[in-house]
DNA sequence: ATTATCTATAGATCTATAGATAATGC
DNA sequence: ATTATCTATAGATCTATAGATAATGC
């Protein structure tokens, strides 16, 4: 990005309130404590987005298309087979999950409560429900080769979902428990990720 | 309760503001809108509980209460072998979310984030961990037996409990997904319990 | 005497804009 | 001419309380 964009009034205030609105949600969230954040004047934050439900917005916006592409290549490895595939697929949402930690209490409180924001956001993400039902479909003839367990593709999304996210949607807790030693929470962490991707294993394999 | 206790000014406020902290949390809550619900004028509000603050104090509290019995007889049975406690647990658990939607993400975005209030939350479930550490020991028993394989009681709660809590947290998606058919809902939640309970029984059973 | 209740309003906070002025790009 | 910026403040909303009055319990 370019000097201009970077230090661009437009572009500080839309930093700054992605910060505010992810730790504080929208209701939590002051458009002057953005503008001072962002080191501006509060008129300014109004000039150039007008009301704070828009910016909010732009937020809104911005977030839904970082989870696209990965929700879009979760189970994209076709060269693996298809139970190292899922295993990725586990591997990667943790990262990211992980690598942005703000994400899931984000969409849980702020996009999926609203009809509209909710709608929007699986039509962005409806590619990932063809790839889960064609995913159905070969699970079901490996699984008719006695390969694999059968199992629901969705659920399983869902599983790996929901066992993903805990350490962020926890994370108070979780710091809470282990304290801030930086150590600790990284050992946490990587244990978590083995337990994870061992649950998901062993729910598909063949017993 | 008493006719007069269930008609009282402070209990219609205290049960107004149990619906309007629990669906929208403090910052979104309004005291105005609560005294309205209640059917009470406003000032009486602040004549019992003084401030929005001790208000919201109250109905923590009352939370933390209804989940304290639970967590501490999750794995109560103690006349079930190892295994079947494990299943007893996850579908109980699974069944007091049902039953109280509102309460995971109440604790994620109100109780957990505030330092006392977690730590009184912690405190409060004490008796839990005591639990989690005998089971421990349990474990370690009957896996050095060879009946069960060998698994860490704390991070398998962690992932009961998030398989458990997916379907309220993820309430608002679901209902897009599902519709408002309450017949192809309670199918799902009864796909969801019985794939939770699978998850977590293919992870500890012996292989 | 104390407790409960109401009306009216103070006081704080927050979003948003008006209006003036400076900077920028044809 | 248009865009960017600031100061000042309007206007809306919300929490909280003052002060008067009615109801209740010794």
């Amino acid at each position: 990005m370019s000097e201009q964009i970077a230090q661009s009034k437009e572009y500080l205030i839309l930093e700054a309130a992605e910060q505010e609105f992810l730790k504080k949600g929208y209701d939590g969230a002051r458009t002057t404590s953005i503008a001072k954040a962002a080191g501006v004047t509060h008129a300014m934050l109004h000039y150039y987005f007008r009301t704070k439900e828009q910016l909010f917005e732009r937020i809104i916006d911005k977030k839904m298309e970082e989870i696209v592409p990965l929700m879009t290549h979760l189970f994209g490895n076709g060269s693996l087979p298809l139970v190292k595939r899922i295993e990725e697929a586990v591997s990667i949402h943790f990262d990211f999950v992980m690598a942005n930690p703000d994400l899931p209490k984000f969409l849980i409180n702020e996009v999926l409560p609203n009809r509209e924001r909710c709608e929007l956001f699986r039509s962005k993400i409806e590619g990932f429900f063809h790839i889960i039902t064609d995913l159905q479909g070969e699970v079901d003839e490996v699984a008719a080769r006695g390969e694999v367990e059968q199992f629901n593709v969705l659920l399983l999304f869902q599983s790996i979902l929901s066992l993903n996210i805990f350490p962020s949607v926890m994370a108070n807790m979780v710091e809470n428990m282990v304290g801030d030693n930086k150590q600790v929470l990284e050992t946490f962490l990587a244990q978590r990720k083995a337990e994870n991707i061992k649950l998901i294993m062993q729910r598909i394999k063949k017993i």
